[in-house]
DNA sequence: ACAGCCGTAGCAAGCGCTTTCTATCAGGGA
DNA sequence: TCCCTGATAGAAAGCGCTTGCTACGGCTGT
């Protein structure tokens, strides 16, 4: 039925030993034994057995990738990079060539399912692991994440961090590449203090998540510097920041939806920050939606630079994230082509993009 | 070093193949002993070896998704739809749940990636394949996928198809979901003739793929339902199409520049037909910077319904896939979770969503 | 009371591959 | 000429798990 390595053993008249030796070119072989070896492979079709192989080798050539979501193109855009440092190019014959099988493993942004994912890919003894995106910063979870990690780290999984801050007690990881959204958030609002506004909205994603908040905290660094906020006091301040402030999940409707309440809470606001590119967009559309235009009666700016930004009419004002760059570079970080960063942190620049959607505010 | 079953056997004092047993739960094992394994097992915080159990059972829980871009949400949110019925949402323990391991695999459109991947996940002996989008019409790569795919068939792995065609000799699958994208594309351009338009422009994807050819021929059927580009006799008519026709890959860009090219030779166009929604936004670009206004001096339209289409502005003129559905029904198909439509093959409707991109042309 | 069963648990034989250790052979230096 | 060395190939022992078959009580039916 299946054809095994003692099969094409057989057929190439050596030892099963030899063939197992041939096709894992790690071991001396004769060239024309080779041959007469990779011939037999080819006349019968042979394809490995990962699992028997994985098994006596103690490694597999897996690595998984989890992400949040893979429908939204920020991680799209990562992990398809990763995948192009990790899944050679192959030669389309079933031999090993150094290539590994990239497993992208959709959490949903589920602190549960993450960590499923990651007793699975344990369980498959996962050459290395990638974790991309913000994390969620509910202590419990980050401890069981860290003591999975740990766990991998000890069974020879190496881990590495895209997108995403270093654990607390990160030491059992191989490199971690943070973006640096705290200092993108505050100079797209010093950007938008530098315009003139003053009374500015904000759209953040989920409160749970380290992105969300870094963004945030950015954010009112630059409001705080301006001292944009300071109507009397600091107690006063933090309020009317609270109420700039509206939280919800990384999507289009929420943005919507935040914008549409923030508007009802401060109908004064001349600029509203989303909390990414799509949040941006259904900004842009409640905006439109109130009869209001972009940017002459109010200025709106995301964060990403997702590729349908510059598209956007009018072109949307945001952060640029070189996820495709950083995707890779996590990428050849799991594969080991590439040395950790000293001390296996690297913050990675965010750029500000100033595009058609923001703007001075009206006098 | 690492708990193994015969650890948690002893320390549970029975023999591995109860514990076995209880683990994968099929097979009797009385209530008392069941509880005492599933105890070892928390203490010695052991977790299946994959590998091992893959061998032994001569299965494995993979689940393999193949899409051509990951970084695009077409590809994104399929695969992110079949995956939440592939991955269970599972217990956060180290236990089976009949939960798979969904791995997205990127094959950036390549046949020879494609077929690498299969071979992939032909060595890990994966219990189900899903391949999502166009396929390239290499009659070659046809048949060398068909061979692969008969294989993997024979070998006890599902296939689905999933917004592809099936196979001409497609008998090995268990089922295909084909979006009708010929229907889309003749009634989007009956709704742009049924405006007015005569001459409208057509910007493709790569011509190898069978998703372009399909949209594109519902376009020039109903182009010569309506005799639109008859201007005397049928050759003249084929070439003005070919005239009016610019191939280009599925990307924003693309989009850009074949607009801009399209333009060049055609520039009493009144309408634009993109391949997707991607490229549309590109065509979108291009026409509004040569001083162009969308829908007055042009009308513009995609394909697919991305979720940013409905915030382009003007709103894209497109047709809607359903894209989450369809990939749930391929992960459940995957599954074994439903039966397999009548025949293998369920072609999935597309439906025409008119917004603001598309008018009459002017008088 | 005895044969026959059902419900459980254990034994042991692999699954297909990797890898350590050993065997063999052809040369080359002394 | 003989022994030592380097280059190859083979033998065999697992890797950790699954599963067919066997074993063993206690029950039921007659």
């Amino acid at each position: 039925m299946t054809v095994t390595l003692a099969d094409v053993a057989a057929r190439a008249r050596v030892s099963p030993a030899t063939v197992s030796r041939v096709l894992n070119g790690n071991y001396p072989v004769a060239a024309s034994t080779r041959e007469r070896v990779l011939r037999a492979v080819d006349d019968l079709d042979y394809v490995l057995n990962g699992p028997a192989s994985s098994l006596a080798a103690a490694t597999s050539d897996l690595v998984g990738i989890l992400v949040n979501d893979i429908a939204d193109p920020f991680f799209g855009i990562m992990a398809g990079a990763a995948q192009t440092q990790i899944g050679g190019p192959g030669d389309g014959s079933g031999r090993a060539g150094g290539e590994k099988l990239a497993v992208i493993c959709n959490t949903g942004g589920s602190p549960e399912r993450e960590l499923t994912y990651l007793t699975l890919l344990q369980r498959q003894r996962a050459a290395a692991v990638v974790l991309t995106g913000g994390a969620v910063e509910d202590p419990a979870h980050q401890a069981a994440i860290a003591a999975k990690l740990a766990k991998l780290a000890d069974a020879g999984t190496r881990i590495v961090f895209c997108g995403r801050p270093p654990l607390p007690e990160g030491d059992a990881l191989v490199a971690a590449l943070a973006f640096d959204n705290r200092g993108g958030g505050r100079r797209l609002t010093e950007h938008l203090i530098s315009l003139g506004h003053r009374r500015i909205g904000y759209v953040a994603g989920p409160p749970e998540r380290t992105t969300t908040r870094h963004r945030l905290e950015g954010h009112r660094e630059a409001l705080r510097a301006a001292g944009a906020v300071e109507e009397g006091g600091t107690a006063e301040g933090a309020e009317a920041e609270d109420r700039l402030t509206v939280h919800g999940p990384y999507d289009r409707r929420s943005g919507y939806e935040a914008t549409l309440e923030l508007l009802r809470r401060a109908p004064d606001v001349t600029a509203i920050v989303a909390a990414n590119d799509t949040v941006a967009l259904g900004a842009c559309a409640a905006v439109r939606d109130q009869g209001m235009r972009i940017p002459q009666d109010i200025s709106v700016a995301g964060f990403d630079d997702l590729p349908f930004s510059v598209d956007a009419v009018p072109a949307l004002t945001t952060v640029r994230l070189p996820l495709f760059e950083a995707g890779a570079r996590a990428g050849r970080l799991a594969m080991g082509k590439e040395n950790p960063p000293p001390g296996g942190i690297a913050t990675i620049a965010a750029e500000l993009m100033i595009r058609g959607s923001t703007a001075a505010p009206r006098g």
